[in-house]
DNA sequence: CCATTTTGTTACCGCTCGGGAACATTTTGT
DNA sequence: ACAAAATGTTCCCGAGCGGTAACAAAATGG
């Protein structure tokens, strides 16, 4: 489980780091995703604003997934 | 914990929810986070094309937070 | 049942995202 | 050290987000 993520500067770390465990380049990583090279580079450096539903297909093409829970609730 | 959201139409329902059990109106989650009622009614309605920095001030203004973990992952 | 509040919807419009391409820079492998 | 690959960065530009405001529709409460 990630730790608790409240930037694009931590969500981008993380599939950063997911995409190359996985052996991938951004451009594949573009391609399974159906974006473009320049928005995977984008979300890996942090931009904070980028569209959520493409940022949604990124984190589905790493077989990631989200979860949203209340801050307080024990793990 | 949530499950697992693959698309806005679960997020904005869960912000929804959320937010009614706060007892908070758009407009006043709105103010909270600094965006636009126009915003959270579009979030709640599943929009899917929402900047992802938003997402996250209104996510946070109701005390959330957002975890993203290998999809095969035991909980 | 009616007044009030809340939410949905639309229009206007400034601003920025993101694809593609090109080039610079960095990293990798031999 | 050098070539190749990968990534960072910039430009152009169409597309669409989201703030505000206004009105309609729906929900709420006496």
């Amino acid at each position: 489980m990630s730790e608790n993520l409240t930037s694009m500067i931590e969500i981008g770390r993380l599939i950063s780091d997911t995409r190359k465990e996985q052996g991938l380049t951004q451009e594949e990583l573009a391609g399974l995703s159906g974006t473009g090279r320049r928005f995977i580079s984008d979300i890996e450096r942090g931009k904070p604003n980028v569209q959520m539903d493409k940022l949604l297909l990124v984190i589905c093409a790493l077989g990631l997934s989200v979860y949203i829970c209340n801050r307080w609730m024990k793990k």
